[in-house]
DNA sequence: GTCTATAATCTGATAGAC
DNA sequence: GTCTATCAGATTATAGAC
């Protein structure tokens, strides 16, 4: 008489849902791969069908266009960033600050800014460059985007960077390591060893002295 | 008796060549446009054979693949960067080198190279970025590339400049405040009212003192 | 050197059966 | 929710007539 014993029913909703969800989560995990192996451009629905083990044709139950899946992944991606950030903020800038630990905290930020990108070049592009045509992430994801800057502009004003011009010099010089680091160097440290340089360059131009990196260890 | 009274023979065998050329030309110089339009990636044989009076296909006589298209549209961009680069060595560096005068022909040097990134974002991509996915550069055009940045090293120690990791470091700081620019504030000025502090905090970086940016009315 | 014709393949996406 | 079948179109590239 009741839903238990009809077939066609569904056992709960929320176990629905759930399932649901777990078949997206697949699909993005695929798409994330093959474009690992294909570039971000070169994501076909076909091969993703393949990978996810379905017919492309029937992704379209998941997600309604190929863009979709594209804003999943720029949605996942902005959350891992602002994970990335929060780590360092919480691991080492709640302490009363000295200048030393100031300096620290900004040295650790710019090592786990610049490992974020250069560790998925192809996550590097589609969150930080504008390279897909027409993709443009919903106003969920962008939402998410914009937290994650926040999460990054408390790091610095909690060091007592607060100045906007100051932040946009920092995010700009970060991201030219790191481009250059993918762009010209793939696999090796160039780039990658000047990061302690430029953090110290970058806290001279913001009167905060610091003699060296105290931090070690951390690459 | 001679080819002068034959029709189906060339006037001149370099008149021919250079028909050719022009062609060529046109058709890279078409190349340009579109790109502009539907993006780097966006670029079909039939439109640029509808933009260049011609069929599609007869572009193949021209150039044996998409790819060598882009790779003359790379050689292309390379000479037009060195060129910008060489301009500013000739105007600003070949004088006796005072303290103020290496200052200020690196803030025009940094100046040149932004206006040169974000005057042609499409340019910037094909150069800079490694966004199309299995183009490579031929060796021809890649000497060419290689050649701009020689340029540029030269205008660097003109300046005094000659330690790698200072020029790695200074490609960085360009890039990367061009990047932001082309990326989160396109159209604006968000990013390049901080070129002059960005050469500042360098030049500091390499133990040469300005006051201040000299040179006026350069953007 | 440019054309027509066409190959062979891939693209994202939809309709409708089950 | 997954399938088959298929659309409508774009893709790069080649063959052969003129």
């Amino acid at each position: 008489m009741s839903a238990r014993a009809d077939t066609s029913a569904p056992a709960r909703p929320d176990r629905r849902a759930a399932r649901r969800q777990q078949s997206k989560d697949e699909i993005v995990a695929a798409a994330w791969d093959l474009v690992r192996e294909h570039g971000l451009a070169g994501l076909a629905m076909r091969d993703l069908g393949d990978r996810v083990g379905m017919r492309a044709q029937s992704i379209y139950s998941y997600f309604a266009s190929k863009h979709e899946i594209y804003d999943a992944m720029f949605h996942q991606g902005y959350l891992a960033f602002a994970a990335a950030i929060a780590e360092v903020k919480s691991a080492d800038t709640d302490r009363a600050g000295s200048v030393d630990q100031s300096a620290d905290a900004l040295h650790l930020m710019a090592h786990r800014f610049f490992e974020f990108c250069i560790s998925d070049p192809v996550r590097y592009q589609l969150l930080f460059q504008r390279t897909i045509p027409e993709f443009v992430p919903s106003d969920a994801s962008y939402a998410v985007a914009v937290e994650a800057y926040h999460e990054m502009n408390d790091g610095l004003a909690a060091i007592g960077i607060t100045d906007p011009q100051a932040v946009d010099l920092w995010t700009a010089l970060l991201t030219g390591l790191s481009d250059q680091q993918i762009s010209n160097d793939p696999g090796g440290d160039r780039w990658e060893r000047l990061i302690d340089r430029a953090v110290a360059m970058f806290l001279h131009d913001n009167n905060i002295n610091s003699s060296a990196p105290t931090q070690k260890g951390n690459r």
